[in-house]
RNA sequence: GGAGAGUUGGCAGAGUGGUCGAUUGCGGCGGUCUUGAAAACCGUUGAACCGAGAGGUUCCGGGGGUUCGAAUCCCUCACUCUCCGCCA
């Protein structure tokens, strides 16, 4: 959430980027700023009301102690009058950072001056293409089919035991499934981040650090025997880890990695855009998490833009890279960047992975601080990406790499983890 | 699942109704001494919010209550630990 300072010093520019996003804020941030007037006016009386309540209490105690028993009572009555009144200015400061934090918890992040206007994906700037579109002599397959003929992913299966979206992986499939995790965490490691085999459930406290809820409980599972929820991606469970944290020099550069399966119930959504792979209950994923000090905000999203670029180009996937208009952001990110794959017999671009920057808009609900040159205490920024998710990239891994005898051809970089080169 | 014990500042650990935001030790920071370091000694050392500042308010797991006054008493929730039971 945006930090209600910000809001008192600039006003004018936040309303300017949020346009970006096709959003008028400018009539919410006044209602704030008038509800933090109030706030404070209340709040003043609120401390001056104690403050005499704090004296009179040492001076009745005093008192006591003095054996003046009757001028203590007397005071007592005082006492007694200020705290009706203590506990009306009370209601209203609650009242009024309650309707705060509500009005705060509506507006999503700013977007940074690179991020360009616009209303959907149509508006999405491509910023960088590797490889082309395969073409085929033959009728390809896509990957569904694929899959069916040579017996590696079971979606009936799944429908039996689970219910749909839940598929399992056989055989060849679940080995090379097993491969691309390892070739993910293995190339995460080795770019220095560091690994984490994290919870698959977590608390609310957790869901609403990183933004899931209150709003979004619907996306999750959520086990209510214990008030748990599954997460939906790595990103909750390694972010969170950060929840509550002071770190103490700004001279620090967190960098974390973690696979898990991501459990969503992607309520709603039906039809071709849900065939096969393309959007599941349950998936895998590796995730990439940073924790940096402002200044080095910029400079660590490249380097995550670069990552994941290697990712593919040793999968030998054709794949573009877009920066998404204001229109097209999630609610919290401050500038994403989504990686595409083409997806050859479907003849579409399937999104594999998406890098954000966060700024300080999930560290502000963290309270994720460092302690900056001047003992002050500041906010820090969060980064995150998928490197990579699972289940498009088998997708597209089969489809453009089938040959016309029938074979999947495993790209070289997965040989040393599958053990088999073709499918 | 049953029984019991806990939750206090970066850590350890006192404090059971009145200058307690909190004794003390360790750690950290600054200084004296030293060629330098260690040791010793002296000093200092939590956070949030409001305020230009002076200053003020809040915080002893969370929430609520009793009281003029709560770390301390009561209720409630969460978590941790120990023992027993069950179990991969």
């Amino acid at each position: 959430m945006l930090e209600i300072s910000r809001i008192r010093g600039e006003k004018e520019a936040i309303v300017e980027s949020l346009r970006k996003r096709n959003i008028e804020a400018g009539d919410t941030l006044d209602q704030i700023l008038t509800l933090d007037k109030n706030w404070r006016e209340k709040k003043l009386l609120l401390e001056k009301a104690q403050e005499e309540s704090n004296r009179i209490a040492k001076e009745v105690g005093l008192l006591f102690q003095q054996g003046k028993a009757e001028e203590g009572n007397q005071l007592k009555t005082r006492a007694v009058e200020l705290k009706g009144q203590e506990a009306q200015w009370k209601t209203e400061v609650d009242f009024f950072e309650k309707e705060i934090t509500a009005l705060l918890y509506l507006l999503p992040n700013t977007p940074v001056s690179e991020v360009i206007a616009g209303k959907s994906a149509e508006d999405n700037q491509e910023v960088f293409s590797h490889g082309s579109p395969r073409t085929f002599t033959f009728s390809a397959k896509p990957h569904w089919d694929l899959c069916k003929e040579k017996d590696i992913i079971d979606f009936e299966l799944g429908v039996k035991v689970s219910g749909p979206g839940f598929p399992f992986y056989k055989g060849k499939g679940a080995k090379l499934q097993r491969a691309l995790i390892s070739f993910f965490l293995d190339s995460a490691t080795d770019a220095g981040y560091e690994e984490y085999l994290a919870p698959l459930m977590v608390n609310e406290a957790s869901g609403i650090g990183t933004g899931q809820l209150p709003d979004k409980e619907g996306q999750m599972y959520h086990a209510t025997a214990d008030n748990l929820f599954l997460i939906p991606t790595a990103e909750v469970p390694l972010t969170n880890i950060y929840r509550e944290v002071l770190l103490p020099s700004p001279d620090f550069s967190v960098k974390l990695c973690g696979y898990t399966p991501c459990f969503r119930r992607e309520a709603g959504s039906y039809g071709k855009d849900v065939r096969g792979l393309n959007r599941l209950h349950q998936f895998d994923k590796v995730e990439i998490v940073r924790i940096e000090n402002p200044s080095n905000t910029a400079s660590a999203l490249e380097e995550m833009v670069e990552h994941v670029t290697l990712l593919l180009k040793k999968l030998e996937l054709p794949f573009r890279i877009l920066r998404l208009c204001g229109g097209d952001m999630g609610f919290a990110s401050a500038m994403t960047y989504d990686f595409e794959v083409y997806s050859a017999a479907q003849e579409k671009w399937l999104e594999v992975s998406s890098v954000s920057r966060f700024d300080t808009f999930q560290a502000n609900r963290l309270n994720l601080r460092y302690k900056d040159s001047d003992k002050k205490n500041k906010l820090c920024h969060t980064l995150n990406g998928s490197a990579l998710a699972l289940p498009r990239i088998m997708a597209a891994l089969m489809e453009n790499n089938q040959t016309e005898s029938g074979e999947i051809l495993i790209p070289s970089a997965l040989v040393p983890y599958t053990g088999f080169s073709t499918l």
